[in-house]
DNA sequence: TCGAAAACTTGAATGATTCCAGAAAAGGGG
DNA sequence: CCCCTTTTCTGGAATCATTCAAGTTTTCGA
């Protein structure tokens, strides 16, 4: 968990200039791993009374552009941003209610990045999202099957 | 490419009701693949002359639910569905036109289906997404890099 | 053929994201 | 330290895929 220095650090660091409101964000995003964007600007404005939804929207791009955080898009939910970048790690998303976990895949460093045949491609980056239930749900689930008359 | 008949009865099998728009829905997936809901919507109406977006949405979903096509939404994209199902293929987008095509794993048949830790969820599906260029796009580029003044 | 269940139509609502134009603030050169 | 250019922030409105709702039509098994 990074100070706020060592925040303002890093945006110096990528070129970006050091504004309250992308430190706030790029705290937010570390603090509230799988994050959404609402959940950020209600988070963003705890640290800094008001900001507006655009600027936030705004700093999040920013920051994604500049490798600082990673934007992931589950599928049935809105974009949501984390600050593990470039470890090649994946996600687990649970069908239910939602939840998100990263997972490291089990083969290796840099897994599925080799396609059988590419099609010509240039193959920049592979995502890989595992779907299904979280520990949570999966036992509600269990326990409504052996409840229900 | 199924037959009209082939169709019918796929859907008699799924157990849904054999109706003008899903038949022309399902046979504008299988000629058209990845095509998104507005593609699907205007392939159906080159069918049928008339059909409100309406019934694409609730045929696609039902078709989606009975398994007989596969909804997909690639990072942004908006939703787009394919006939391949069962098979354990993956996508690769291009970042820069949009494009899809299929491709199949290097590794085995049921690759990065194993998560080092899987968090107690219990795994149902996995999805890969490669992201690139696609031929056509990264010789443009190049051409642009090397033709630009 | 008949009636219940499923599917279709029309039209409006939702909600995440983006566009826009002007005001304010950051950082570098003098 | 101050001015200037660039970048950022604000507030509001627009976009657009998708969903909701209510009423009508079609399908299909009995």
């Amino acid at each position: 968990m990074p100070t706020i220095p060592e925040i303002e650090a890093m945006l110096r660091r990528a070129d970006l200039n050091v504004t309250r409101p992308r430190v706030a964000i790029l705290s937010a995003v570390y603090r509230h791993p799988h994050a959404d964007t609402n959940s950020i600007i209600g988070a963003a404005r705890d640290d800094l009374g008001e900001v507006s939804h655009q600027t936030v929207y705004d700093g999040l791009r920013a920051l994604t552009d500049a490798g600082l955080i990673r934007h992931i898009q589950p599928p049935g939910s809105v974009a949501r941003y984390e600050s593990r970048v470039g470890d090649n790690h994946h996600h687990i998303v649970c069908r239910s209610c939602g939840a998100i976990a990263d997972v490291d895949c089990a083969v290796g460093d840099a897994p599925c990045m080799t396609a059988s045949d590419d099609h010509g491609f240039v193959i920049e980056e592979t995502e890989v999202v595992h779907r299904g239930l979280c520990p949570d749900c999966s036992t509600a689930n269990v326990s409504t099957l052996t409840t229900s008359p």
